[in-house]
DNA sequence: ATCTACTGTAATTAATCAAGTTACATCAAA
DNA sequence: TTTGATGTAACTTGATTAATTACAGTAGAT
């Protein structure tokens, strides 16, 4: 496939709508800094605002987030984009007549599910409100050097 | 895309090696046990063998583990069958002109690169030698309800 | 009231990727 | 030398996702 890019330009929306919160903010602006189309940007705030992130009005160009940036984390927007999609793939085909083929996924779905719960443990570490700051911090550096 | 399975076929496969070392294992018989054809099993099997996971010998049916199955973890299978993939994808293609597009996907590198890390290490605590006895014993437990 | 600009969403298209398949050269061992 | 393997390249098929097209519904200014 296609690799999706859906769970980055979901967190580049809000921290979009974050930092530009004093203007307005219609889905041609944000598609022009996540450089895609409009309608992709409408559809990744229709799941955002499903999940309860973002509060949005038809026909008003003013998306606001639901709740603080420092009560989302990356992994409320995880959720929200990927949903409990697995990180690594079992194969649920193999052969269940066989010792290996009968058992090894359902063990490795265990093992993958520690492995799933570590990564998103660090995902909750972070809040929207860090992410911001630390773009913020990042261009200032950014500008110092020019 | 489709899903992809190769990691977890890959660690299928090198089970499958152990557990039945010592009968004549071709690649038909172990793609009856992974449920898929004997191609796609040379296939991952050469990949396993440029990891130095495996050795074969063309012609013969003797695939035999390069190492010792308390020696070989998870990560060893998914650095052999999916190198440096990234678990969350990062759009680079975002405008590098705005403040939040031009910042964003660098550090959400690093915040996924620690997630990662994660995931990674949890796959790194578990060997191959593990997972056999993991299966093993589920099987015992199945046989005994019957 | 009615433009104009915008959101929400469905339907289609195009690109990408992995497994499956076909084909065949090469090697091992009886 | 025949049979049964591996190794690998090329092509097909199926699935997935962003992009695109189209359009109905809403907000707000004039």
């Amino acid at each position: 496939m296609r690799i999706s890019t859906r769970f980055s330009d979901s967190i580049h929306i809000l921290a979009f709508i974050e930092v530009y919160k004093d203007i307005k903010l219609s889905s041609d602006v944000i598609a022009n800094s996540v450089n895609t189309s409009a309608v992709v940007i409408r559809r990744l705030m229709g799941v955002l605002r499903a999940a309860g992130l973002i509060d949005t009005k038809q026909g008003s160009a003013e998306p606001k987030l639901a709740k603080d940036p420092s009560e989302i984390t990356l992994l409320d927007i995880y959720f929200a984009t990927e949903g409990n999609k697995p990180i690594f793939e079992l194969d649920k085909n193999t052969n269940p007549d066989c010792i290996v083929g009968g058992n090894i996924q359902e063990v490795l779905g265990t093992y993958y599910e520690d492995a799933k719960i570590a990564a998103k443990r660090k995902l909750n570490e972070t809040t929207l409100e860090d992410l911001i700051e630390t773009i913020l911090v990042k261009q200032k550096y950014k500008n110092s050097k020019n």
